[in-house]
DNA sequence: ATGTTC
């Protein structure tokens, strides 16, 4: 049992309530055992100060009454950058492009393979090798023409699969049709890319000529990974049977965001606010500057969302192509294989219905039956894809649309150690893990810089250092509060066999 | 998180 953050009202041993002067109901679930960061309670709290600064921007503009209606934190809620990372925020009339973070739809995928991990273990010292070439080397050649980024841009993997051919080269040419149901959000169409005109255009000669680029493919860097992992311990017979995730089956994880192109869709967001921003008005002491949705802000949201959508696009469109990646190096190492979408589910979106957003910021959709009417799913509720720390176990859970959550999950252990501290543990301690996890990196300290640069972002040994299983929680009570908290059930455990670091 | 270097 932790203390107790004198802010926060202990409901029962899965929920405790927020407090605020402004009545919004403020839910967290977390169990008794999970520890809570109070830098990130301050942070919540300077959030819901957003309620003043939509009843003053309203007052001022006569637009229409624009109000937080419901504020929820995830079990692994930590400090980020003005707001918590696992912040869910409901609003009506308004639209905070800070409540979703920097990188946009950064997410999850999750694919079930038809090998066994006794297939794959022999086989990790060839495959970390040719990981190691295809991700770092400039064996990652991924074949787009502008008219090709063009269109996932602008409409996301359905709209580049309607490009045609899929020359990926050395990835095989298999397509995305199995996944449309099995994406939480599979294209967010937009009337233009041109906020990204120097992308799409960057390494074409021509409109269809097809060529590598410096982007494409590439995993990130902090908690992003590409991961083999096998079905440890399953918690839901039923449930994993229908999921195909049965004991011993490998599946790839894949934790990626929109690189560059969520964080230039904010700094788009953040110019139109400042420039539509009322004269006279003082701007909000917390820096949460809302768009109103009336006509006066249409305009700038139109541009703000088509940048927004391009950068969501790119995202879910590199999970792909970093599924085929590791697929690859799958069938060149272990044979031929299938692999099929489990699910593609986001970190960093906002869902407007009506004249209601759901932000979510750090936090992932835990809907239940009703959310996947239809879908593959309906049965059960929407998968749930918690990815554990480097070296530590993930989860698959099913949601079932709490209402106290706006229907949603954590998006992992959560930090301990922020990522500006010096992560506790010594080089020593680092070394033994990442020869104990089989860690392929291109800047690893026995075997220097592999990766030319500007083909591929380095994994620098201090971010590495903040990625430690020492700088996390323990996913298990986390994973536990969703489960007695009633937010979502533990389906199926993944323990890792390779991670591909970015 | 990003892209990289005082």
């Amino acid at each position: 049992m932790h203390r107790q953050d004198h802010r926060l009202e202990r409901l029962d041993d899965h929920w405790l309530r927020l407090p605020n002067p402004w009545d919004v109901p403020a839910l967290v679930c977390a169990g008794t055992d999970v520890p809570l960061e109070p830098a990130a309670v301050d942070e919540a709290l300077a959030l819901l100060e957003t309620a003043a600064s939509l009843e003053a921007l309203s007052a001022a503009t006569g637009g229409p009454p624009a109000r937080i209606t419901r504020l929820a934190l995830t079990p692994d809620f930590h400090k980020g950058a003005g707001i918590p990372i696992g912040t869910v925020i409901e609003t009506e009339h308004a639209l905070l492009p800070q409540a979703v973070g920097n990188d946009v739809n950064c997410g999850m995928r999750l694919e079930v393979t038809t090998l066994t991990a006794d297939d794959v273990r022999p086989r990790l010292p060839a495959l970390e090798r040719r990981l190691r070439h295809l991700f770092f080397e400039g064996g990652r050649r991924i074949a787009l023409s502008p008219a090709q980024r063009e269109a996932l841009l602008r409409d996301g993997v359905p709209g580049l699969l309607l490009t045609g051919a899929a020359p990926w080269a050395g990835l095989g040419d298999r397509d995305a049709d199995d996944s449309l149901d099995r994406v939480h959000a599979p294209a967010f169409p937009t009337g233009t890319a041109e906020a990204f005109a120097d992308w799409i255009g960057s390494a074409g000669a021509t409109r269809h000529e097809a060529t590598h680029d410096s982007v494409i493919g590439g995993i990130g860097g902090g908690n992003h990974f590409v991961e083999l992992q096998y079905v440890a311990r399953v918690h839901d017979p039923a449930a994993a049977h229908a999921f195909g995730l049965a004991p011993g089956t490998v599946v790839l994880m894949a934790h990626s965001g929109s690189l560059s192109l969520g964080h230039q869709a904010n700094g788009t967001a953040r110019d139109l606010l400042r420039a539509t921003w009322p004269a006279g008005l003082p701007r909000p002491a917390n820096g949460v500057l809302p768009f109103l949705l009336d006509e006066r802000t249409a305009p700038a949201r139109r541009r703000y969302l088509d940048a927004f959508g391009n950068a969501a696009n790119f995202a879910a469109g590199n999970r792909f192509f970093l599924a085929l990646t590791m697929r690859a190096g799958l069938a060149a190492e272990c044979g031929d294989l299938e692999a099929r979408l489990l699910y593609d589910a986001p970190h960093n979106l906002f869902w407007p219905d009506g004249d209601r957003v759901v932000h979510r910021k750090g936090a992932t959709p835990a809907g239940g039956h009703a959310a996947v009417r239809g879908g593959p799913y309906a049965p059960w509720g929407e998968p749930v894809i918690v990815p554990g720390s480097m070296g530590a176990a993930s989860y698959v859970l099913r949601g079932h649309g709490d209402p106290r959550t706006l229907a949603s999950a954590c998006h992992g252990a959560g930090r301990r150690v922020p990522r500006g501290a010096a992560a506790r543990g010594g080089d020593a301690e680092l070394d033994a893990f990442l020869a104990e996890f089989r860690v392929v990196t291109p800047l690893d300290h026995r075997d220097p810089v592999v990766a030319r640069r500007g083909d591929v972002m380095a994994a620098w040994r201090r971010d590495l250092n903040q990625e430690a299983p020492w700088a996390y929680k323990d996913v298990g009570p986390v994973v536990e509060s969703l489960r007695a908290g009633g937010v979502a059930a533990p389906v199926a455990e993944l323990r890792p066999l390779l991670t591909v670091k970015g």
